[in-house]
DNA sequence: AATATAAGAGTGTTTTTTACTTTTAAAAAT
DNA sequence: ATTTTTAAAAGTAAAAAACACTCTTATATT
């Protein structure tokens, strides 16, 4: 069954977008390339699809190697493909975008590859088509998150509405109504509520939340008008 | 600047499901497979990535040899590379699909190629991942005509409203009132109105409308909700 | 005990969506 | 020539959703 067809074949690479969630922003992972062309140039991470993985796995297993972490939440992007995009060679590449919590779960990404998390306002200029890529993977994440309720991947595993406002906020670069957010949110019934506060924000207390096991609800609703 | 990398290289592939809108009906383009494996089995049209070319510029090509068109609307579905989706060797396929209006302009693609016309619930078993690839095109298919009108491609020049919600109603499989449809659509404001009348379908006549040249417009407002 | 804070609940207005009804233009029938 | 018929086109009214606020509440801090 190998080698049916006879046909150019292709390099193919995926990129991934790391989306983190720290200090009420946006935070999105670079670190510097290690090989020519571009050495030295602000780089979203990625590696080579292999002959027996999809691209799918080979974005899990790169970011695997980088992080040790397993199952990392990813959403397909779009496949970036003009000829020249890399001077290298011709590079047909795949983009997604992912999850993680900041903090110790990055640390190999961060000590052992220089990877930096940057604020989506002061993020340095990318390499290649990188910064086409955020955008498009930017401009995706919105469209899900207007839809379906995000953020259990960046969250921590309990959380306050406000934490949980805060993250929608730097999704969108703006402000929204924490009552007509709570009153949403709420009714969408896809979160439980936890007996514990939170003290730390207020003197009331805000209640923890956490996500109902993943993949209830989720029907559909309109969570923000773009 | 060739040859830069060395790493395992793979066959591409673009795959694209043509949509197509005749007698109030969405259809899709299928064609009984030349080779194998899966010789004979029901497929969409496809062809290989070339070195010299994007996926986009690979799927225009593909199109434009079928059918002798040039500049047929397209949108990136997703990358299909599920290690043994193709039997035959590991093939990656980008899915896109493209409205092409039913008539003369296909002539060359049903005539030399045998390729049919079918309506989206009449549709033969397709080899491979094919389904997939459909279904994840009408999802997307959707969602972008929920916030942006479509249909320039698939309508004849000029058309009526009828027309225009005809084809929505296609698209979504429900019917949606008159007077509702037409309120939104004239409110976007990126049809023009001719006037002349479509004589056919009713004793008062219906007007007929273009778009506006494209990319006029289109600012995310909700036209259907989902 | 008083104060201050943000959580949480509530309220009224505006906009959008949805479901209908009425009027209209013009061909076809009487 | 008038009436009938058809779907277009316009209009209306109720329901739902989105939005902009205010008020009350729990509790750590003063």
């Amino acid at each position: 069954m190998e080698q049916t067809y006879q046909h150019a074949r292709q390099l193919v690479a995926v990129d991934c977008i790391i989306f983190g969630y720290e200090d009420a922003d946006l935070k999105v992972v670079a670190f510097q390339r290690k090989l020519n062309p571009g050495r030295g140039a602000w780089s979203l991470v990625g590696g080579w699809v292999n002959h027996d993985e999809s691209v799918e796995e080979a974005a899990q297993r790169v970011l695997h190697e980088i992080t040790g972490l397993e199952n990392i939440f990813l959403e397909q992007v779009e496949v970036f493909s003009k000829i020249d995009r890399d001077p290298g060679d011709r590079v047909i590449s795949v983009a997604f975008y992912a999850f993680m919590r900041i903090g110790q779960q990055d640390k190999k990404l961060v000590e052992e590859y220089g990877a930096h998390w940057f604020s989506l306002r002061e993020l340095p200029e990318l390499v290649f088509d990188h910064q086409d890529m955020l955008d498009k993977a930017l401009d995706k994440l919105r469209r899900k998150a207007s839809y379906q309720l995000v953020g259990s991947e960046l969250l921590p595993d309990r959380f306050t509405l406000l934490q949980l406002r805060k993250l929608y906020e730097a999704i969108y670069q703006r402000e929204l109504d924490p009552g007509n957010f709570r009153k949403k949110v709420l009714g969408l019934g896809i979160l439980r509520q936890l007996s514990s506060k939170d003290m730390s924000e207020s003197k009331k207390g805000a209640y923890y939340f956490k996500f109902k096991k993943a993949g209830t609800g989720q029907n559909m609703e309109r969570i923000i008008k773009l």
